[in-house]
DNA sequence: TATTGTTATACTCTATAACTATA
DNA sequence: TATAGTTATAGAGTATAACAATA
């Protein structure tokens, strides 16, 4: 499923957000997907493409887990975009080298992705497109900057072998 | 994990949409949490008590699976909240009657979405605010209406008991 | 002792298939 | 034949735990 449609009461916020940005997110994946790419592969190429990064920086960068890092880099290797080669500074740490395919991939990726944000934002007013992006911000920076914890309910510990 | 953030050529409306709709979405989880209600348990309570509905109509509603809405109305039957009724005009259907209970939880939950929605609003300048709500209107009407079609792999067939 | 990256795996979520009873 | 609701389960996605190498 995609998105709640509550009875509205105050101005739905909620839909409105979620329905736009599921929205953005199937076109993304639909057209990334025509070059062989994830969501998630295209933000490593372009975060590793800027800087000497190892998987957990560029995990961080990508807000994701480091173990789903591992099957993004696996991707990226599989592909020919990218590879693992051993930091000179730790030992334990990978840096993600993207090679010359990746970067021609990932300049294409950034094209759709930019293209796909422009033909959203060109189809709003100046006036409301400009207050849309500052609104936004405004949001991301301030009142809805951090998530509320989530109740998570709690993961049991693994059985142990024996 | 919760969004993307890469690197940025046109304004990055997807990740300003994914991040707000995301951290949206964990206070309504957290806050409704609280009076034992999931959001889909929420949109369900509600719509049923605009009017008579039965379940399909309600998951229509909700953009939710049939599947889906068996267990949503399983847990909502045993908070005591609502209640399968056979319909008089359709014996394959079930109607979903909100309890008494039910309702008063239903008021409360809506509250508790609009207090969410206006506590966020209300940070925004008067101007851009409304800007906001008539730019997510408009897309949601118009550019951004319609999902992409999934490059969905196909699920291959269950295997055949024999 | 803590951290990087890895593997293995467990959990959640949601959709598909098959079924029963109606229409 | 098609549809409402149900059950069972498959599959995707992702996080947890444990581990080896290194800090």
């Amino acid at each position: 499923m995609t998105a709640m449609t509550p009875a509205r009461t105050a101005p739905d916020l909620s839909y409105l957000l979620d329905h736009t940005s599921h929205v953005l997110r199937t076109r993304m994946s639909a057209e990334l997907a025509e070059i062989g790419l994830t969501a998630r592969m295209h933000c490593v190429l372009v975060h590793a493409l800027e800087e000497e990064r190892t998987q957990a920086q560029l995990a961080e960068l990508g807000d994701m887990d480091k173990t789903t890092m591992v099957v993004t880099v696996d991707a990226l290797e599989k592909a020919g975009l990218a590879e693992r080669q051993p930091s000179s500074q730790d030992r334990r740490a990978r840096i993600i080298a993207v090679t010359e395919e990746g970067a021609r991939i990932a300049s294409r990726s950034q094209e759709i992705v930019d293209g796909i944000h422009r033909r959203a934002l060109t189809t709003l007013p100046d006036g409301d497109r400009e207050a849309l992006l500052r609104a936004l911000n405004h949001l991301v920076d301030g009142h809805l900057a951090t998530p509320a914890e989530s109740p998570r309910p709690t993961r049991r510990a693994r059985q142990r072998e024996q």
